[in-house]
Order: C-alpha cells, then sequence, then structure tokens
DNA sequence: GCCTAATCGAGACGGTACGTCGTGTCTTCTG
DNA sequence: CAGAAGACACGACGTACCGTCTCGATTAGGC
C-alpha cells in the first residue's frame, strides 16, 4: 500500500521533513535525479524511516503532492457552467506548471507504469475525485438544461482535461487562461449547448 | 544527439539484435526494469557498442519505436473528413495501446521530462508530424467549406489528441473505436461543423 | 565497565532469558552471527534492557560464559602434580572445545581486541584466575621439592595453556586425555622435574 | 574460494592500492573498524572490485599479509637446532607483535571462527607450511641424533608455538628475545634433548 | 495493601555499513 | 580494426544492526 500503516508513534517532524527535502530536491535536480539517498541526507532523516513509512521514491512524492493540494481545488458552483469549468481547468494547468508540483507529477505519472500501488493511489487520490468533480458540475448544468440531456459527460471530462495532459507530458508549454476558456467553450459546444457566458 | 552518427563500418547485425532486445525486455519486465545492461546481454552485443551508437536506453527504444511505425500511419486523404480523422486517431490508439509499443512509449514519454535530446526527438520525430499531418487535413477541410473558416485547428487536434494521452499516462483502458468516432464527432461539432457522415 | 550496575529492581527473568538466548544463537549462528537485535528478539527483552545492563555483545557472552563456570575447575590438590595439572588443563580444553561455550569463548577472545574493557574482564574474571591457580599448585609443588627449585613457573604454565589456546584459536581439534598428559608430563621434565606419576 | 578466480585482465594497480588501504587502515583503527565501504574509499577503487576479487574483509588482509610475509621466514639449518628454532620463533613472535600485522592477523584469527574458507586459507597458506618447516626441521635434528627417537615431535611444535599464541590472542605482552630462548631450551629438554648451545 | 517510581516490552529514530546492481568509460583479445 | 567481453570507478539501491530515545504497562519496595 501507499498510505502509510497507522502507527501512534510516528514522528511528524520526519515526515514533514522528508516531504520537504522531496520537493525541495525535484525542483533543483528534476524528478528522474531525485534519489531516496539524497532525500534522506537533506532531511536529515535515515533511509530506513523512508522505507518504513513509503514504498519508493513516487509515494513520497505522492504525498507531499496531495499534502499540498488538499482542498486545493474545491469545486464551487457559481451557477455559471462555462466559468465553473474554466476556473477547475485552470487549476489543474497551474498544477501541472507550477514548480515543484509539475515536475514531481509528471516523475508520478512515469512511475505509475511501473508501480502498480502507485497508479491505484494516483487514481484514487487524485484524479479519480478531480474527474468525479468535474462530471457532477457538469450533471448539475444538465439537469438545469445548460447542456442537452443527452450529452456524454465522460468525453466531455476527457476533452477538457486530455489536452491539459497532452502538453503536460509531451513538455509543451502550459495554456493560458484564453486558451483554456476557448477550450471549454468548444467543449460546451460539443455537447450541443447554447453559446453561454463570453470567456 | 539521438539519431546516430554515420558510419560506413556499423554492423547491422548488432543494430537489429539492440532493437529486438529492447523491445522484447520492455514487454517482459516493462520499461522502467529494462537496463543497458540486459540490453546488451540479450542482444549478445556489448555494452560499448549501444553506447556508441544510442545516448540512453530511451534513444534505443525510440528507435525501436520509429523503427516499427515508419510509414504505418499515412494520413490518406477519402474527402470523408471524419472518416479520416477517426482513421488517423484509431491508429495512435492502437500505437499506444499495443505491447510492446504502448508501455515502450510510455517509458519513452517518462525519459523524456529528464532528457533534452530524447524529447526534441520525440517531437521531430513522432509527434510534431502526426500533430502537423492532422492539421493539415483539418486545413484542406476548411477550405472546402467543411468546417467554418475561423475554426482553431490547432485546438482541434489537441482536442482529439488529448484523450488519447490522457488514458495513455493514466493506465486507463484506451477507446474502443465507437469512442473514438464519438470524440471526431464532438471535436468536428465544437468547430461548428454541419454533422456530418455517419460514424 | 563489564559487570552491571548494582539495581535492586533488576528483572531476573530478562536477565537469564538474555544469557540463555544469547548461549542459543551463538550455538546456531556462531558468535560473529549473534546481535544484540537477535538476543533480545529471542529473549523477549527490549533491545533497550540490554543496553542498560551490559556494555555489548561480548559483556553479555562473557556473563554467560562466567555463570556457567562459576566454581567449575576448583583446582583440588591431590599432592600428585602431574594429576592435578592434567585434570586442570582438562577442563580447560572441555571448556574450549563444549558448545556452546567453545564458540563463544573463541567470540570473546575475537571481541577482545576491540574492546579493552572486555580485555580487562576476561583476564580478571577468567583467565588471570586459572593462571594464579596453576602457577599456585606448581609453586607448592617447587616448595616440596617436586621440581626443582630454580623452575620458572609462569613459563611452564604457558606451556601448558598455550597449546590449548593453539588449538582452539586456529580451529583444530581438541586434545584428548591422552596428549594433555603427555603435555603435562613434556613440560615437567621440561622444568627438570623427575619423572612422576604415570599418566 | 579465497584466492581470486585466475583472470588475465585484473588490474594490479587496484590489487595493491586495495590491500594497502587494508593495512593502514587496520593500523590505524584495528582491525574491527575496517569496514570494506573504508578500504575502497582510502583505496581509491570500488566496493565492487574488491567483492570481485575477495570474499571478505579477511580474505583482503589475508592477501595483504600472506604478501608481506612471502619468503619472510626461510627455515635456515644452521645444523644448531636450538638457534634454529630460536630464529623461527621470534619471527613468529615479531609477526604477531608488528603493527599493522599483528592487530590484522589477531582480526583474521577472529574471523576464522565464522568464515570456513578463510580459516582453510589460514590453515594452508600460513599455519601448515610453518608447522610443517618447524616439524622438518625437529626431524632432521632427531635423524642427527640431537634429540632422542622416540620425540613427539608435533607435540613440540605446539609447545613451542602454544605460548606465542597464547600471549597473542590474549594480549599480552609478546616475548623478548631471552624468554623465546629460554622456552626452546625447555621443550629441547622436554624431549630428552642434552643441554645445547648457550641461548 | 496501596503508591510511586524505576524497569520493563516494544519499537521508531538517525546512522553506518552491508553486498548488489546499473551506469558510462576504458582496455584487451578475437574474427 | 569493429565488436564481444568484461574490468573499472562511481553511486544508488534496499536491508540489517547499531546504540539512543520515547512510549504506556507492569511491578516492586517503602509507606
Amino acid at each position: 500500500m501507499i498510505t502509510p500503516q497507522s502507527s501512534l508513534r510516528r514522528s511528524e517532524r520526519s515526515r514533514r521533513a522528508t516531504l520537504d527535502a522531496a520537493l525541495e530536491l525535484c525542483t533543483e535536480k528534476g524528478y528522474g535525479r531525485v534519489t531516496v539517498e539524497a532525500i534522506a541526507a537533506r532531511a536529515g532523516v535515515s533511509k530506513k524511516t523512508i522505507y518504513r513509512w513509503w514504498t519508493s521514491k513516487g509515494a513520497v512524492l505522492l504525498e507531499a503532492f496531495t499534502d499540498a493540494f488538499v482542498g486545493a481545488t474545491p469545486f464551487v458552483d457559481t451557477g455559471d457552467i462555462a466559468l465553473d469549468l474554466r476556473t477547475h481547468i485552470n487549476s489543474a494547468v497551474r498544477l501541472t506548471s507550477t514548480t515543484p508540483y509539475g515536475p514531481a507529477y509528471a516523475g508520478i505519472l512515469s512511475e505509475m507504469h511501473y508501480d502498480d500501488a502507485l497508479a491505484e493511489a494516483v487514481q484514487e487520490q487524485l484524479v479519480g475525485p478531480r474527474f468525479a468533480a468535474a462530471e457532477d458540475r457538469l450533471r448539475k448544468a444538465r439537469e438545469q438544461g445548460q447542456i442537452p440531456a443527452d450529452a456524454d459527460l465522460p468525453l466531455a471530462v476527457e476533452m477538457l482535461y486530455g489536452p491539459v495532459y497532452y502538453r503536460h507530458v509531451l513538455r509543451k508549454p502550459p495554456q493560458d487562461e484564453a486558451t483554456v476558456a476557448s477550450l471549454v467553450d468548444h467543449v460546451l459546444r460539443s455537447l450541443g449547448a447554447e453559446p453561454g457566458s463570453p470567456g
């Protein structure tokens, strides 16, 4: 498992120092050059302690990552579906293009392909909730008649998130806000929605 | 550089053995567990020879990859823009979901984040041409009035490829043909195109 | 110090469990593979407790060792110097060739070279008393005229004990009783003693 | 095995640097504190190289040791048995009491108890030849009538070497030359030899 | 027969070293 | 003379113990 086994005796000091060191090193050298050895040295923590609470470098960074983004992207419902989607996608763009989280996330995505537990954790803790939140917001819009009743919501979410990931994994520059607005408009139009609020 | 230095004396036998061994190992163990050491041993080739012709494991696999897909996805123009886009995207889906190329490509995408030369090579040899081909085909459709004159073509291409990458990097199941067809329809509709040929 | 600090609250149960576990492990794996960690686990005792009462693994085994041999080799004076020396040396041979004490003693001798406190303790508790006992018995024999007045007693004791240690540290098979008898005779003759009782 | 597998490609430079570093560290810190890690660092050699050619720290030091003493103690036959034995035993005393070889040898003796291959190597390369040489010299003396025909030669050799080991392993001060001379005289007398040349 | 402090088990902690593996370079021998 | 074989210095891996350090939970004496 990725989430640590329960223990009452765990040192919060070591935990924080480890996560902070991992993020720092990710910024300085890039995920691929970060080693457990270096994290331990930077954090003033023993390697044993790291291996006691995490299964891999990826698990450490995932925790650092989720820690930082807990509650960071709540999905507020302003009533304006286009606005809310823009807000949501913009936060994702920022997430993946801000140091040190962007490089860290790219690394986590890499590691997912060889580490099943990590893949599962990413799905459950990061991707799943955001995907669901976007789908829920679209569903509400559909119920309110802002988008047609037969709209394919999962497809819409993929069309929204897809380009963000596309740019991130191919190291292309992240979308600016205007591009995101245009993307949201296109997706809504593709569903058959009436042109809504101005981007 | 990724593309090998020219040489008149290069052994084609060693080249093929190396690429084949790399793909085999990728299938068996996954990209992350493939090592130059193991490729050399499997191929019956010395490490020195590998390092002479490639800069990294990623470069070997990229060559194995492009080798296999040279001319594999020509962009035929049938006159039906929706059909041609479906064909194109389906080939990309197949590319990323077929053993051993799917796992290999995931690995290459990982390595791109730490290997600038590899990133450049991927862009030039794989991503760029395909992106351009899709854009060109859309441009022709625009010229023929099948899609509006003000359509944002790069955005459209990103909306088409984005979901493919999204699923690939997040280890979600690849799209089936119906889903791809629906995606293409949605993208065309988002551009303001008239509903076209039935999927 | 090697001998434990005095305490009224010390748990005899823990003490015995520790010593027994240490001897068991010494038999099973050999001194070099015995660790404080393993002793604690086997004894159902915490490492802290071991470190509270002993300074090192060597100290634990020395105590286990001396515990077992307290009063085990009294030097009885039968009036027959050769017989008494044979008895004495035979007990030393048995000491060093009996499981688990032989391997434990070999380990203690090893550790002595890096642990001054242990070296001192071995000298004071084991080697010194036995050497003195042998020398005393020889002195009495000298006083009774059984050996010449100018006999070099310390040299004699070294000649008696030397071969026992020689075989022990070089992992040669221990002397049998006939060999010990012959050794004692040779040593006595070397001092210029009249040939004594038959072996 | 202790003696390295044959190879034509072995780097003599690395070999010497390793042996020298091992001896230096043995002098500085004592055998027990010497680590393969430290030997490698000091020698500017990789740990892998050490593990390639030796099985353990003990094997390294044994080779350093035997290297230094190859041909160092030839058994010259002057015709005077007492003189020759004194020479021989004195060389053993010096061997075990000279930095860095004394501490190194103590460590090797320790390790022998847990490392069967090392034990065998010590017997074959160091102890066996010296024991045989001493026994041979005594045999010649016996043939020449300098000692009785029924003399127990192995026992004599043990009586000669025993005290040397006794002092070495118990960390007592080494014999001086007068003590060695007296020891040799006693042993010869114990065999029934006529008092020989003056010490 | 309580009360309270030392002692106990358990085990997390910062470390050091282990022995192994992979990297990328370099050398030697062979076809 | 390119290529296989593989030794080399380096550095990270993940593990084992070290000796120190909290933690509650007994568990004795002194009251």
